[in-house]
DNA sequence: GCCGTTTTCGGCCCGACTGTTTTCAGTCG
């Protein structure tokens, strides 16, 4: 068992104890460990049990309590809790906005037990009559739960990713003289999905038996395809094909609507084509990756034969962005470094937090300096891999940076975010984001819209002006990697790049593992045309380096 | 429940913001 799966059991025993009235600081506690123990460098279950006790946090009980999970995969008072609360309750955990306080009024007064019964009574307008609720709480929640059913069985790419995979492998295993591809959304590498779709050449009676070992498996089937769903997993759909047809079946199963429409319209298929290069060549088309495949456009740009040359994973030369243990990051400096390193990347932009963010451990200009100290001595010890003083400077409420321009001038770049008052209007968003932008010191600004995937809609931003604001103070705009960000999102790519703004695929990377995610943001910028020649994080070491000096100026 | 002692019991506990209050509780990052 992972340690993510450990801390989220003592999280929802701490939120379920809240719930039930249970001594604030004894839940406190729990959900101190969970978070502790997400900040473990290594991994509880390979941890003597003695030395548990030594973590931060951890004390005698919750040590037991580890045990127990670790030896039964499960947690005996967590069932206790789970067991005198009514499913619905616990769901309610996930509407945002309330929490395990404003919850247990809801059950307890007004009996809510599901979130489609505290819906209703939103409608009925009975919030108002609690105490601590109001007009407005009634309308978040309402519109919370309303964001939740939208998102409501979509997955991130990089959550469908594995099962993508090992579902084609599983098949293909079973099948080996048989014919299987992803298509369709995931082929397009789509930021969020609901259904994972393949191309086979099996048949229905096949593919069946290939899933049926399953009991909680439920199958749906027409002429040309299959849906099979699992539990807690995307649909999978499979597109009947013949093997005459399997390269056409491929090619209109991967288009979206408005590419497949405006390729029907304009041009058409060779006879049983045995690649989908073929179906391209046949029309005089260069060959469109699937990412790219979104628009009419990209086939008037393929038949003039100017299509970008996307850029790669393996383009990418240096980690930007990334926190250690000095702000909220898992592994220290030089695990980060040595591991970067090790990774083959030529340079690391150590970014942690800034000061105004006390939650994670942000770095007070006294713990600036230790910490350069620090680089200075690793950067001696690991040439000529290079670290880069930076910070990941929090845009307050004004839009100033979170430090005096003497500290921030002790940094080889910096990189400003708003991580705070995400609730504003687009004027004031804009206000902040401006500001920002045109403080001299900022060198990029992270994840410029704030959105989490599936889980929060970002600030209302002004990509144009934010985007042309970049340009002419000469600021990099980040494509923040993590697969619940991609954000700056791959469809303003164009519109930065036609204006002359520099991107960086950044993989906000808070452990070693973390520096993985960078591909997500490659897949994405790739949908977007970027180049690796307008990514910053695709610079060489001496590039990086002559481009600093020059931002310096 | 954890921690750290003025060492076995008492305090713990970020701060801004929101929405609800009329001085504060709950939530969030």
């Amino acid at each position: 068992m992972t340690n993510q799966e450990i801390a989220d059991i003592f999280d929802l025993l701490s939120k379920l104890m809240d719930i039930h009235g249970e001594n604030s600081f004894k839940t406190k506690t729990y959900s101190t460990a969970a978070y502790r123990i997400e900040k473990l460098p290594g991994a509880l279950e390979s941890m003597a049990p003695a030395s548990m006790g030594s973590v931060q946090g951890i004390g005698e009980a919750v040590s037991k309590k580890i045990q127990e999970i670790l030896s039964t995969g499960k947690l005996g008072l967590l069932e206790e809790y789970l067991d005198k609360t009514p499913p619905g309750v616990v769901e309610m955990l996930s509407i945002k906005g309330i929490g395990p306080k404003k919850i247990a009024v809801l059950w307890k007064e007004l009996g809510a037990e599901s979130i489609g019964e505290l819906e209703y009574a939103c409608n009925e307008n009975r919030l108002i009559t609690l105490k601590g609720f109001g007009a407005k709480t009634q309308e978040s929640i309402l519109k919370s739960i309303a964001f939740m059913r939208n998102n409501m069985g979509f997955y991130l790419w990089a959550e469908a990713e594995a099962f993508a995979l090992q579902v084609k492998a599983q098949l293909l295993q079973l099948y080996p003289r048989h014919k299987i591809e992803l298509t369709g959304d995931f082929r397009r590498q789509i930021l969020a999905l609901a259904s994972i779709a393949f191309v086979t050449d099996l048949g229905d009676a096949e593919l069946r038996k290939a899933f049926d070992h399953n009991p909680d498996t439920t199958f749906e089937a027409n002429e040309q395809t299959l849906f099979v769903t699992v539990p807690n997993a995307p649909t999978l759909h499979f597109y009947f094909a013949a093997a005459e047809d399997f390269y056409k079946i491929l090619f209109t199963t991967t288009a979206a609507p408005a590419f497949a429409d405006a390729f029907a319209t304009a041009y058409t298929f060779p006879a049983h084509a045995a690649s989908e290069a073929e179906i391209f060549s046949y029309n005089a088309l260069q060959y469109v990756e699937p990412a790219l495949r979104e628009t009419a456009a990209i086939l008037e740009t393929a038949g003039a034969h100017q299509l970008p040359k996307l850029i790669q994973p393996g383009d990418i030369k240096g980690i930007i962005h990334s926190h250690s243990t000095w702000s909220d990051g898992v592994h220290t400096l030089e695990q980060m470094a040595t591991a970067a390193r090790d990774k083959g990347y030529e340079y690391l932009v150590i970014s942690d937090h800034s000061q105004a963010a006390f939650y994670a451990n942000g770095l007070s200009p006294e713990r600036i300096v230790m910490q350069h100290a620090e680089i200075d001595a690793l950067n001696e010890k690991l040439a000529p891999f290079r670290i880069f003083k930076s910070i990941e400077a929090d845009i307050l409420h004004d839009g100033s940076l979170d430090y005096t321009p003497e500290v921030l001038a002790s940094f080889d770049l910096v990189i400003a975010s708003v991580h705070s008052n995400l609730k504003m209007s687009e004027e004031k968003a804009m206000q902040r984001l401006l500001a920002a932008v045109a403080n001299p010191f900022t060198t990029i600004l992270g994840h410029p819209t704030g959105r989490l995937l599936l889980s929060r809609e970002g600030y209302l931003v002004d990509h144009r002006r934010m985007i042309d604001t970049c340009v002419a103070h000469n600021v990099v705009i980040e494509i923040n990697a993590h697969p619940r960000r991609l954000d700056l999102d791959w469809s303003w790519i164009p519109y930065a790049l036609q204006q002359g703004a520099m991107l960086s695929i950044d993989p906000d990377a808070h452990s070693i593992g973390g520096m993985d995610l960078v591909k997500y943001g490659v897949y994405a910028a790739q949908k977007g045309g970027l180049t690796a020649s307008r990514n910053l994080s695709s610079m060489s070491l001496a590039d990086f380096e002559a481009f600093l000096a020059q931002r310096k100026q």
